[in-house]
DNA sequence: GACTAACGTTTTTTT
DNA sequence: AACGTTAGTC
């Protein structure tokens, strides 16, 4: 069998996760000790046990954690099982789940996505429509109110706030108007569906049989309602985490569904992973002497399978400019002395305004360094608007992406006109698009814009019909169309210089030819707009690809890890995050920083400064309150002066590493 | 309708 | 410091 290697390498813990097949099972799995491979184990286990592959689901959060679960599955099973099985996210799994039942909830079965950028735009549109322009209400906070009420499982006309409560009503009906969900609505609509039809909810309890949930310490209410409603008797779920990294709160993460598991499946046996294969003991001492200090948690120790290791430090630091330079020169000194690789540091930080400095004193060594997070591919203003032509390609009734792309390129459909189509469709009850294709509307319009709006219809419908009727292929008519209308270089002219121009050159690119394998596939091109809505990240350019030392913010560092970790600005309002202390939300915070402790595999440092650049303004800085809850047995307390004291003597030697380096950097 | 200048804002992030 | 938004001008 194939995996009867792997089982042998599992220790007692993983072993028992495995062998536990039926009934609920809670797989508390701490930082690195083996989650992945034991999750995978047991997927690989029920085959052996001659369970179906199709009726086995592994559910995750991020479409990234999805293609790597498949991924480490399909190492270990037949091609056949792996490709029979189901692994997706909650958002993806919801749109199957609702492309075959969403009618019964009175929506048509080709309901689109609505994408968070515009969300955003719908949002601010009806702000101004309702007059809270001066009341300075922003909609990134309204949308962030209607999901976290959403995920709660509250009314959205049922809003605290009386005006909030008014745009979410309006919200809600200006989706339904275009036939279109928000990315909470998937997860709603999926599990009022599966509640309030039993057919359907038996049909899928019998399709799945086999339910795994990774990172359940993520899930919010909503989610644990949904896996209710999929889940029946016998109660075959299995459901991984650790409420020591749950980092999500804010985003409406309830620990309690890790807490009380209990409460939602009867006796689930409960499995403890705690032993670590990633860290030293003096790494995984000092982080459970902070976790400690969180109350009402599942009590878990990390025990390390490495032993000693050296000591974590705390360097005080004068400034974040000192801090920046200190951890860059030791970068290079380290890499040349042991012949590290630049992917063995990493650099954690709270907030993305903190790198900055950390990137320029990497530059300035020429260090190659890669950021990870910062702006999503698909949220990037042109990939949204050739989403948008897209979309209208499919239908143009849809008002959301005809209104973003209507002037865009320019073509003398200004803001003016826009409103007044806007008006007319609302009035009489029907799409912008109608609208503009209605002789009696554009006839009340001035001439320039009457040409332009016919120009513009007979665009849509050409390519349209290109489509529809001639059944050309979509990927060709698109790059036609974006010919036509000299999309490139009207995005080019707005481009301040040369590399930004390439970047957008490449993301355009890069869209028209994943729409081109998507169409290859034989997929329509609705799949590829939900796709499109519910990825992040472009596939072709993962993490590993790029080279270099990581920068990357606290967050979006859980799941990895990194031989040697620099942790910096450990001050009191970064981390604890001010946010945090008026919100009594301490605990996070302190997770956060246990998430960040646990990344380092060999070597951690953790530095605070005395001074820091606020906004462009310095201002002072105490350290932060965490630092005294470690266990001060593996830590060592210095200061930048004395570190540069030290190395003083050896400078010469030093410059000429530099030198050395600078050389090496400059031939890649 | 398009362009420029002053203005205000700034935790974390996925789907 | 740097970004996006808005108001004012041509």
């Amino acid at each position: 069998m194939a995996n009867d290697f792997a089982f042998e390498s599992l220790n007692h813990a993983q072993r028992e996760a495995v062998a536990a097949q039926d009934g609920p099972v809670m797989i508390l799995a701490g930082a690195g000790t083996g989650k992945t491979r034991t999750v995978t184990c047991r997927i690989a286990h029920m085959l052996e046990r001659k369970v179906p592959a199709s009726e086995i689901l592994a559910v995750t959060f991020t479409n990234k954690a999805a293609s790597e679960m498949k991924e480490r599955i399909g190492g270990m099973v037949s091609k056949k099982a792996a490709a029979e099985m189901t692994v997706c996210t909650f958002h993806s799994l919801c749109v199957r789940l609702l492309r075959g039942g969403i009618h019964k909830l009175g929506y048509k079965q080709n309901f689109s996505i609505t994408a968070y950028s515009d969300q955003v735009g719908i949002m601010k549109q009806l702000i101004v429509r309702k007059g809270g322009t001066d009341e300075k209400v922003k909609a990134e906070t309204v949308l962030t109110e209607i999901s976290k009420a959403k995920n709660k499982g509250i009314d959205v006309a049922d809003l605290q706030d009386d005006f909030f409560a008014q745009l979410a009503v309006a919200y809600q009906n200006e989706l339904r108007a275009q036939n279109a969900v928000d990315f909470d609505d998937l997860l709603l609509l999926a599990e009022q569906v599966l509640r309030e039809h039993s057919d359907v909810r038996d049909h899928f309890r019998k399709i799945y049989t086999r339910v795994t949930v990774d990172e359940f310490q993520d899930t919010n209410s909503l989610q644990m309602r949904l896996l209710q409603q999929l889940v029946g008797s016998p109660y075959h779920v299995c459901v991984v985490g650790d409420d020591d990294q749950s980092i999500y709160g804010w985003r409406g993460a309830e620990v309690a569904n890790i807490l009380e598991f209990e409460r939602f499946f009867p006796n689930p046996k409960v499995i403890r992973l705690e032993e670590n294969y990633r860290s030293t003991e003096a790494v995984l001492h000092t982080a459970n002497s902070l976790i400690k200090h969180n109350l009402g948690r599942r009590e878990k120790v990390l025990r390390s399978t490495r032993g000693g290791g050296d000591n974590i430090r705390i360097v005080a630091m004068p400034g974040d400019d000192e801090e920046a330079d200190f951890i860059a020169d030791e970068i290079l000194g380290e890499k040349t002395a042991h012949g590290r690789q630049w992917e063995d540091f990493a650099i954690l930080f709270r907030t993305n305004g903190q790198s900055r400095k950390l990137e320029l004193a990497l530059r300035d060594r020429k260090i190659p360094y890669r950021m990870v997070g910062a702006q999503s591919f698909y949220d990037r203003r042109e990939i949204r608007d050739v989403l948008a032509y897209v979309a209208l390609l499919v239908s143009p009734d849809n008002d959301v992406p005809l209104l973003r792309i209507l002037n865009a390129p320019n073509r003398g459909i200004g803001q003016a006109t826009a409103v007044l189509a806007t008006d007319d469709s609302r009035e009489k009850g029907r799409s912008v698009w109608q609208s503009l294709c209605d002789p009696f509307f554009t006839s009340t319009l001035g001439g320039k814009a009457r040409g332009a709006i016919e120009d513009f219809v007979a665009l849509i419908s050409g390519a349209k019909n290109r489509i529809d009727i001639a059944k050309e292929n979509p990927a060709d008519v698109l790059s036609e169309l974006l010919v036509e209308i000299e999309y490139l270089p009207w995005i080019e002219r707005g481009c301040k210089n040369d590399s930004e121009r390439q970047q957008r050159g490449e993301a355009i690119h890069s869209i028209k030819e994943s729409l081109r394998d998507h169409i290859a596939k034989g997929k329509k091109l609705q799949s590829f707009l939900d796709d499109s809505a519910l990825a992040s990240e472009r596939e072709d350019d993962d993490l590993e690809k790029k080279k270099g030392a990581t920068l990357i913010t606290l967050h979006a560092s859980k799941g990895l890890e990194f031989p040697i970790v620099y942790l910096v600005g450990l001050e009191e309002g970064y981390l604890p995050h001010f946010r945090s202390i008026t919100e009594g939300t301490k605990d996070e915070e302190r997770r956060l920083l246990y998430v960040g402790i646990t990344r380092a595999q060999e070597l951690l440092t953790l530095t605070y400064c005395s001074v820091r650049m606020k906004w462009g303004q310095k201002t002072g800085c105490q350290p932060s309150s965490f630092i005294g809850e470690l266990d001060d047995k593996y830590i060592e307390h210095t200061t930048f002066d004395d570190i540069q004291n030290v190395e003083m003597s050896s400078d010469d030697l030093d410059d000429f590493f530099s030198s050395m380096n600078n050389i090496f950097a400059e031939e890649d």
